[in-house]
DNA sequence: GGCCGCATGTAATCTGTTACATGATTCT
DNA sequence: AGAATCATGTAACAGATTACATGCGGCC
């Protein structure tokens, strides 16, 4: 998730405690993405050291110095292959969905029309695979349909979601 | 999730060796929880420092002795506790209702309906919060509206999915 | 004087993953 | 002979959480 702070360098370089604060007031992605303050500058630094990142300290009037970070080259493509790759399935795709929903919304309306076509390609994908399953348990696996049964459920709710998200695309 | 394996052991004691395999054919609750096989082995001797696991060695004709695990007074209290508190609201909680349905199913039919019963009532408090957070947004806040409108529809697809496991149950 | 906000971090701890070590037996 | 299965674990690393350390300025 750390393709969070990129999104975020890449619409304004900023510094650590700036960005936490932001994702501490539980708006935009910080609804939906969280770090605690240690991590926070521990994950700038890693990203610095990876080329993801630069920074440069900006003294500033009666506070202590900030230390500004913006992407560098790398990272700006990095970011962008991001954006355009499908979500994976797995425990935190709904929070990689959504991180790439927000950036994705403020890319623009085609960006946010192939996330969202390509989302609803991977929930189509998924339910096909979940009726598989169910159609090759046998009937003493009643606890295993009804889980197969809870997941469809989640999944063609967030499907119609995605669909409602898209038919409001094309209205505005 | 330790309490997963408390209630395996609860069924019947068992080893680590065997935990790890029955976990690891994706049935009964190992479709919904994994633990590697490192991690399993700690656990269970954390579980026995902590008092809530008692285990003995069985020595076995041509194969390695085997640490069976067993539940002590402690480890079926905590994990009667468990069985029997409501589900709280967080990122695992559908990890965390799925197993406690998996043991609840096995432990007879009041069980399940006290369990089932109080997550419709969960679902329902998640949902009036959901809904009077999105009144509380203004109209700039597009992202957190249709974040809002994500969980709620996850919500109200699994009230309707427990609303069924409940009407099935008055049946059988 | 004491606390809050600004802004940087470090250190300890906990949890989880990956990979390896051991040593016997059984299967091919 | 070599691989897989049985059954135990350890060690190294990766990630996140919690708590603390520093130091200045402004507010009550």
């Amino acid at each position: 998730m750390e393709y969070i702070l990129l999104g975020l360098l890449n619409q304004n370089p900023s510094h650590g405690y700036q960005l936490y604060k932001d994702l501490d007031r539980f708006e935009g992605v910080g609804l939906v993405w969280h770090i605690k303050q240690g991590k926070l500058y521990a994950l700038l630094e890693r990203l610095v050291e990876e080329g993801l990142l630069e920074s440069k300290l900006l003294p500033v009037q009666e506070y202590p110095p900030r230390k500004e970070f913006s992407l560098t080259g790398l990272g700006v493509k990095v970011y962008r292959e991001w954006i355009n790759t499908p979500v994976a399935h797995g425990r935190e795709m709904r929070q990689d969905f959504l991180a790439r929903f927000y950036f994705a919304k403020l890319s623009g309306n085609e960006t946010l029309r192939t996330l969202l076509e390509s989302q609803i390609k991977n929930c189509e994908g998924w339910l096909l695979d979940l009726r598989n399953r169910v159609d090759n348990l046998d009937v003493t696996q009643a606890y295993e349909k009804t889980v197969f049964a809870f997941r469809m459920a989640q999944t063609e709710a967030m499907l119609t979601w995605l669909q409602i998200c898209l038919k409001d695309l094309g209205l505005s």
